[in-house]
DNA sequence: TTGATACTATCCGATATTCGGATAGATTGG
DNA sequence: CCAATCTATCCGAATATCGGATAGTATCAA
């Protein structure tokens, strides 16, 4: 395979302008560069490209089969090449993100679909997390940035943006007993299961809102949910998360009575401190807020 | 993008051996040819590909992004190589074929798929036609080879090869008169609508096979049984054609009574007179051989 | 038929590139 | 600190490529 990627411009150059000449003059080379480019190519696979008996030379169907692969090479050092240029350019090859797991996987395929249309280039890593975990990855430089519900604002370990809030409220199964209840305190909640989201870290909601004598600690919520709906426990989960299973009445809201601490999760925007806005990165929080803002508006 | 060749491979090959020396040692090379040839390409894309601050070089994120288009071009260059070195071992850039309407796409779906296991250079053109339409199409050029139902025997138009044999019953709608005869005669069917398969060249069935007042002719076989199945008119239609419509009740065979021609149609591979057979055509004649002798057997 | 035109293949000398080898400097591991 | 191995660079020789010139041929119009 001795062939150059010239011969295979010589090659297509003839077929599109239809004689060696025009190649030439296409190329901005001389006319024997093309004749003997396409001769050599011959040569070296073995296969007669034209047939050259008339004026004009004419495809055969050894070359017209072989058009498409040479058109095909030709394509993929074309990417090559611009791929680098956008990479010379700054484009940045990779991102690393983390995301909470409450970010509804609708948002986060619209931000990767548009990401992939404006960073052709940039492959993504997406890991997922809860609570601090999310910030440790994105302090600990296991990503670059990262979209967190922290349990406290976040302090300035990291660089932060607020995009919006996400509301949560206890919730039980419609079956489950405390669902029966006109108003539910403290007291009634106790003797029921609660389920707790836990971090990798090890951190949960906090000590005020533990009413249950019985806890389980689970890191996903979608399983806190699959269990709060088999009516196992009950939980605080988030409006959203739920409120297809509100509308069909598989799930009911608790109508607790007390005040024990806020309902509302702020979302943040998380970056490693310090460290440039890449333009991935920018166009990520600019668009995540856009997305966030739409289906969690800030108060 | 004046790279070439040499220098993806110096890139893959560096990449994969973990230094520019036993890259060199792989394509056989100086080491200095890598390594200029890692630096040009460097240079010509604008990208600082490795690190060599330690003994080895390590990819950079950068380099590790063009990496996999950089094997994608090499591997591009294989195949247009490789189908170069089978087209000049004798394959065939294009094989074109014409078949009788009545060869049930299950066998040909069958035969192509093996086709381009067994070929996978050789692009294929695949013509319809009814009765001498294939054998014109064969002998005009138009074609390479074909599969006929010819009214005749195939003259010396063509080189020929027998594969099987058709069957052929009368066939009407259940709820047609006909259908509810014990036996039919030819006075019988002459008032109802008959339906004549017609060729482009307007060859149609013989004319004692026509004892319809009124006739339609079509070339579609497809549509004459759907006309049939409407009630519409009685046909001669392949056995195999209509067998799951029969089993269904949806039509009849009539009880014909009389012995006006034969109810089978031999099925041939034919080739242009003389030209001799060429890889692809052989295998396809056998493959066709063994499909329809499993589906059509010889008697 | 003939001449004009545009094409391809080939030869040519000049230039540019590529080649392997040698060498200097750097890193790693014992 | 030394031996081994690596990279980058320089070098002369070999090779490939360059544009231009030229001969031979197909096509088309007069």
């Amino acid at each position: 395979m001795g062939f150059s990627l010239e011969y295979i411009d010589a090659f297509i150059a003839a077929v599109e302008t239809g004689s060696f000449s025009a190649a030439a003059r296409r190329l901005g080379k001389a006319q024997s560069r093309v004749s003997t480019a396409i001769a050599n190519l011959e040569i070296d696979l073995g296969v007669v490209l034209f047939d050259r008996s008339g004026k004009y030379p004419s495809l055969t169907p050894e070359g017209e089969s072989l058009l498409r692969e040479a058109r095909e090479i030709r394509e993929r050092c074309r990417a090559f090449s611009e791929h680098a240029d956008r990479l010379a350019g700054g484009a940045e090859p990779m991102i690393r993100l983390a995301v909470d797991e409450l970010v509804p996987s609708s948002i986060l395929s619209d931000l990767l679909e548009g990401f992939s249309g404006a960073f052709p280039d940039t492959e993504v890593e997406l890991l997922t997390g809860v609570m601090g975990d999310v910030g440790e990855m994105v302090a600990s430089g296991r990503v670059d940035a990262g979209i967190e519900l922290p349990l406290t604002a976040p302090g300035d370990a990291c660089d932060w943006r607020l995009l919006g809030h996400m509301e949560f409220a206890v919730m039980a199964a419609s079956h489950h007993p405390l669902a029966r209840l006109e108003k539910v305190t403290p007291r009634d909640m106790a003797p029921h299961r609660q389920l707790v989201t836990v971090s990798r870290k090890g951190e949960r909601e906090p000590e005020a809102f533990r009413f249950g004598r019985r806890i389980w600690q689970c890191e996903s919520s979608h399983v806190i949910r699959e269990l709060v709906l088999k009516g196992q426990g009950w939980a605080a989960l988030a409006r959203h998360q739920v409120a297809e299973d509100v509308r069909a009445g598989r799930l009911v809201e608790l109508p607790v009575v007390f005040g024990g601490g806020s309902f509302q999760s702020d979302i943040y925007f998380i970056r490693e401190k310090g460290r440039p806005l890449t333009p991935a990165a920018e166009w990520l929080a600019d668009s995540l807020s856009e997305l966030l803002t739409r289906s969690f508006p800030q108060a």
